[in-house]
DNA sequence: CCTTATCTGAACGGTACGTTCCGTTTCCCC
DNA sequence: GGGGAAACGGAACGTACCGTTCAGATAAGG
């Protein structure tokens, strides 16, 4: 959108790769996902289409590399705070905060929509896009069960399901806000479950 | 895709409503979500375009009615089974059976990825279509809250949103079929949170 | 009988897709 | 210093779907 640019060579254009993340990034806090297509966001760009098409496979693909850039921007790790209850709730509310705040919500939504259309982009969701997102997690799961606050053979997995798939079916019916201490209470409940080694423990 | 139709006069023909229903059902059966448009849905009916847009003002709607008609054919009352976990976990499963067997669970993915795309009908999906989708649960928690299986104060949305949520995330990753016993895990311990009053029950 | 509403089919302008070709720029390597 | 090689923007292409409009045909209902 600022002053022209061009080829800088033989090798890739720096400038030009962020013009076109930050392009994706304002059609996506101005108009939504339906405002995000690969035209508009080169006409925004001042870029070919035929260079994004050269860095990204689809459209999914630029919006998962959008989404990492704006992560690794807001998102921090979740320090010892001295209670898994504590280091959940903050993880699920940074989360949630994260999605509202920034353009990263409409561009998540916008990745799960897609991999409702198609396979290839729903396993690499799944199975890439997803697992990184729950390291964090994972951490606070690892101090949990050296503190003796989680069963050692609770399902970590099933809980972080749990978790994750209320955190979606907030984001996604546009319900983020409505929060009258509800992750608090769940996570509570998740985690006396977990202790027990009763209900969320293995199978 | 039979014989020819045609108007049959003043009135609408109650073939060519079922006809286009029954093609989007195939559409979605075939090739999932991509595979549906409203112009292939016409090809495939034998219909003209004119005449799904004179009954359904979108996609979405078209959908929305398939998986009603689905639901009606498929899915029956939770009748009393003596407890909440049983009645909750039929209830879950059967959902998630009827999504993995019939087009409904492609339907219901197509409702979810439209609604991201536009705010219409992302209002009709949570303010109109997911409460007729709660009643059946509404009834199994009245049972349990007579029964006193639940606190008289426990926060049955937020139960609820758990639980569809999690549906919906397995739904959405398409792991609906890896059952370890997790939906009676998960049941047991939100069952346990909402009876002591503790952690679910109202703020 | 004739108004009225339905149906199919064809066509329209608009948007986006993903690709191809072109001419230009500049680095990298010889 | 010269010559690929690869990147860049721009234009155009064919395909697909959108949602709408028009035409022509059908047949119920008053």
């Amino acid at each position: 959108m600022t002053d022209r640019r061009t080829s800088i060579g033989n090798s890739r254009n720096p400038e030009t790769h962020a013009a076109i993340l930050d392009a994706a990034h304002e059609l996506l806090a101005e108009h939504g996902y339906a405002g995000v297509s690969m035209e508009a966001v080169a006409r925004r760009a001042g870029a070919g289409k035929p260079t994004l098409y050269r860095w990204w496979p689809s459209k999914t693909a630029l919006l998962i590399e959008l989404y990492e850039r704006e992560k690794t921007r807001a998102l921090a790790e979740i320090p010892d705070l001295g209670s898994a209850q504590k280091e959940l709730v903050a993880l699920i509310k940074g989360v949630h905060r994260f999605w509202r705040k920034t353009p990263a919500g409409q561009a998540f939504r916008s990745i799960i929509a897609e991999a409702q259309a198609d396979d290839a982009a729903l396993r690499s969701l799944r199975d890439e896009f997803l697992p990184r997102g729950r390291a964090t997690a994972t951490v606070i799961l690892d101090r949990a069960q050296a503190r003796g606050e989680i069963a050692p053979d609770a399902d970590r997995e099933l809980l972080l399901d749990v978790l994750f798939g209320f955190s979606w079916y907030r984001l996604l019916t546009h319900r983020l806000r409505d929060d009258t201490g509800a992750v608090e209470r769940l996570v509570a409940a998740l985690l006396a479950a977990a202790k027990a080694g009763g209900s969320l423990a293995g199978d």
